[in-house]
RNA sequence: GCCCCCAUCGUCUAGAGGCCUAGGAUAUCGCCCUUUCAAGGCGGCGACACGGGUUCGAAUCCCGUUGGGGGCACCA
């Protein structure tokens, strides 16, 4: 927490913040994280959460990618006042409906002498540039057009020539204010006069964004590291507009464990994709929150409720911040935990469904929710329980090879089969204390003979299930019942002998 | 190359000049528990990047170095 300790989100008042993604791809997990940032800080301090889509670039832009990013924001819990779906009084929120309003405020700058026509083609731009690059000298717009003689401008205006729209930046020194790094001071000469409209007539981004900013009376601006130096441009945007600057909050970026801005090469990087690979929406929630954040003191669990009451901008840290799968892991963990076996059960069905475990499925609900529990301090995400659940629809008296060694191995195999089914047979009853009581009475029952009690339980498991792995006994009683268990034990003893033993 | 940001265990972090022999979590290792796999409990390993200042005293403040990251598009 070095970068500086400012106001608790809840000391801001009434803040208008917003997220603002562009339909290039599906919600990426940084992008993710400043959602939540801004959000936090919206509904932490009686704010407003805007949700604005930056689909300026044709190109890239698609409504595929819209649908996921608002699906992987609502999925997460993040809701917005105002947005495209919802509407809202600084309206539209695509920037694609937004572009005559961009033009009228180029046309003023421009009358205003803020802004120049440039004619360069992005031909001429990039053969500049390179020769600049050879020669060892930065390269930054030489100002061609702006010290154009009148003759040629009114030339190439008259011809009707394509041009762009470029800001021409005063000189001095642009602070930025940012509520975590303090002021960042950058001297204009480091900044060239960038487009501001592009040669087909539209916005580019720096105005874009600037101009949103303003009509939507943001009044906080929370983003990635990344638009750090975007910022001078924007305040630069604000001030020859005559607009009140908002202040910004540039958190760090998201990191792969090697250090380098977290990308696909890194794995899975979009939100959706931890979604289907069976992550709960409160643990990614909770881990990117906890990344870059903390509470100031040792607690880590956290529901969103929760995050709004805590969360605040003093204990968000400057430094870089990378994912850590394992303890993504460790946290969804923490929260399945919290969840009912009925809850868990919801969640499971569908990658059950999925993988086609047809047989789990047509389980009555109850047997599936006592398989689902069963499992579950061996799940990780989801998915987990798909495998391990299998064990419950496996034919009677079949046996895998590691359990037929085993069994094999087993001394006094009779005798402990004789005591099992002896145990069995004495209650009818399958609930939780029940089932507990037989694994007593047959751990005494080893004792009794001077055995230690895997001299019984281990051969239970192997006739029952046919496997050497496998969930606790007592789910294995109350599944099945101990008749069940009994007809099962039977039904091994059956292929034992089939199989010449 | 130029500009900007950042710098505590492998990772996320606590730390607001004396509470620091630097705390927690995760990962890892070991032990315990134990019918299997886990989970759980207990314990171990493990960090203030370096160099100068300021100060009675620095992880904390200042400067420099180094390292990492970001930006320098008619992408956002």
């Amino acid at each position: 927490m070095r970068g500086g300790r400012m106001s608790p989100a809840r000391e801001i008042s009434k803040p208008r913040v917003r997220f603002a993604p562009s339909p290039t791809g599906r919600l990426h997990l940084g992008s993710a994280r400043t959602a939540l940032f801004n959000w936090l800080v919206a509904r932490g301090s009686d704010g407003t959460m805007i949700l604005r889509l930056e689909d300026t670039d044709k190109e890239r832009s698609s409504p595929e990618f819209e649908h996921d990013i608002l699906g992987s924001l609502h999925w997460m819990g993040i809701d917005w006042d105002e947005g495209p779906d919802v509407g809202g009084d600084h309206g539209p929120y695509r920037q694609s409906e937004r572009m005559g309003m961009y033009g009228e405020y180029a046309r003023q700058l421009l009358g205003q002498g803020k802004a120049y026509r440039c004619y360069c083609t992005s031909e001429e731009l990039d053969a500049r540039k390179k020769a600049a690059i050879a020669d060892g000298r930065a390269w930054r717009y030489d100002r061609r057009c702006l010290e154009l003689p009148e003759n040629e401008r009114g030339r190439l205006e008259s011809e009707g020539v394509p041009y762009t729209v470029r800001f021409k930046v005063p000189a001095g020194t642009v602070t930025v204010e940012d509520m975590l790094r303090g002021d960042v001071n950058v001297d204009a000469s480091e900044i060239d006069d960038f487009i501001i409209v592009r040669s087909d007539g539209s916005a580019g981004f720096h105005l874009a964004v600037v101009i949103d900013d303003m009509t939507m009376e943001v009044t906080h601006v929370i983003r990635g590291d990344d638009h750090l130096t975007n910022a001078v441009r924007h305040v630069l945007l604000f001030e020859a507009l005559g607009a009140r600057t908002p202040k910004f909050l540039h958190h760090s970026l998201l990191m792969g464990p090697d250090g380098s801005k977290l990308s696909k090469r890194h794995g899975s990087t979009s939100v959706s994709d931890y979604r289907e690979k069976g992550y709960l929406h409160e643990a990614l929630a909770n881990y990117l929150a906890l990344l870059s954040w903390s509470p100031g003191d040792d607690r880590e669990i956290f529901l969103l409720p929760e995050l709004v009451k805590e969360f605040s901008i003093a204990g968000v840290s400057a430094s870089k911040a990378i994912f850590d799968f394992d303890k993504l892991n460790w946290l969804n963990r923490k929260h399945m935990r919290r969840l009912s076996a009925s809850e868990l059960t919801d969640l499971v069905v569908p990658f059950l469904e999925r993988e086609g475990r047809d047989a789990q499925l047509a389980l009555p609900r109850e047997k599936l929710e006592l398989a689902v529990e069963s499992v579950r301090n061996g799940m990780e995400v989801l998915g987990d329980a798909v495998e391990p659940t299998d064990v419950f629809v496996r034919p009677a008296g079949e046996l895998d090879d590691k359990a037929r060694a085993e069994l094999r191995k087993s001394a006094e195999l009779d005798d402990a089969l004789a005591m099992c089914a002896e145990v069995l047979g004495a209650g009818p009853s399958a609930d939780m204390e029940s089932a507990e009581r037989m694994v007593a009475a047959l751990r005494e029952g080893a004792k009794g003979k001077g055995w230690g009690a895997k001299k019984v339980l281990w051969p239970f498991r192997l006739a029952v299930t046919g496997l050497t792995v496998g969930p606790d006994l007592v789910y294995l009683i109350i599944f099945w019942g101990p008749a069940g268990c009994a007809e099962r034990i039977d039904a091994t003893r059956a292929t034992m002998e089939a199989s010449g033993v």
